[in-house]
DNA sequence: TACTGTGAAATATTTCACAGCA
DNA sequence: TGCTGTGAAATATTTCACAGTA
């Protein structure tokens, strides 16, 4: 009900919601279960609730989840009614494919620059996006309100990166390299690494016979 | 000790810990205490050791662990001591991005083959990977031995592919599309949702105040 | 001595089951 | 009646703390 210690598991799960009611919406729907948002979740109904019931009440007895009422709580409490500003670091492939994907910029998730060090892409545009040397970082940050900075440079090169993204006032940092981030408490960093996702797969797949 | 039920958090957990290890076998570290792994992974000592502690007894008491060794041990758990071959449906940016990740091919994991259904696409070879129309999927199929399957194709056609695959007898499926697929039990798929990682970091940084 | 390996305790998360209410 | 919201119970995971041993 309250705003303290909110797992993070919760916290994933309420995207998932998200993105389920998003599709529910688009079909029209304007009432759901707390059952049947849940099974197109895989998770058990009473996990959505309990989930749910860590910031409020959002639903009505006999009734259910008005869809849009629902998917507008959430949002408001990911944070994600409204833009968030991003810059990302490291314009390789992984780098160019987030700077193209279009539903994050569909959620609000806008990047206003990016950064490299290779002299071959600085003064590249991908997606409207430019890329500048990472040396002018300060300088952009004096141009644009940043939210958050996402790293997708090799892991040789990610600590380097994200000190610079803490240095200049960043408080949030996605990082997609392959190495933990050392930073200070009131920086919130979240990592992401792609290559666990195969070795787990490969662990499941493996044990099947 | 024994072979059943591994928490999924450990598995994922064994993945970092090769990472890790990976880097200090780089730096011709030969011996490692648990405590010294556990915080470069971000992890605590007694969980790792714990973790370990489900498929075996790797370490030497009042020593610590052989990082060559140990590094052999945990892959063979993970079934990442051999070559995976794999498909990918989608070849979008994200798809390429996979296509084009060096450290994949270098962890044994190889994409053999791709899949689209845009002609412009089909007959591109994306880093040495053919893109085949989807309806040669079977035919792919007779040809090569595949592993895994990855998904990055819009929500909308997610399942269809994850159905194809199935039928073709793909056992592993990673799923990055923003959506659950269904699928009988003796198959495995693993979800990721980018889009969420942002989600849940603008939650946490919305809440520094 | 300086570690690992592991029961047992502590903590966190999930699920049950039912009271409460439109 | 048919749902949500939520304490309480069940289960899972993490951490402690120490016996075991090279």
């Amino acid at each position: 009900m309250a705003d303290f210690k909110i797992p993070g598991i919760t916290v994933y799960r309420l995207g998932l919601y998200v993105r389920a009611l998003e599709r529910f919406l688009a079909e029209g729907r304007e009432l759901i279960s707390s059952e049947e948002l849940a099974r197109e979740c895989g998770v058990n109904s009473a996990q959505l609730r309990k989930d749910l019931s860590y910031f409020g009440q959002f639903g009505v007895r006999g009734v259910g989840y008005s869809v849009p009422q629902l998917l507008k709580h959430i949002r408001r409490i990911l944070g994600t009614d409204r833009e968030w500003h991003m810059i990302l670091a490291g314009v390789g492939h992984l780098g160019q494919a987030l700077l193209n994907y279009e539903l994050l910029a569909k959620r609000g998730f806008k990047f206003v620059a990016a950064f490299d060090i290779d002299e071959k892409k600085i003064g590249r545009v991908v997606n409207d996006v430019y890329v500048y040397s990472l040396e002018q970082l300060p300088y952009v940050l004096r141009e644009h309100q940043v939210d958050i900075g996402v790293i997708t440079t090799p892991a040789s090169a990610a600590q380097e990166v994200a000190d610079r993204f803490i240095e200049v006032g960043i408080k949030g940092i996605l990082n997609f390299a392959p190495v933990r981030i050392q930073h200070p408490p009131d920086v919130v960093v979240e990592h992401s690494d792609i290559t666990i996702l195969f070795d787990k797969l490969a662990f499941y797949v493996h044990r099947l016979d």
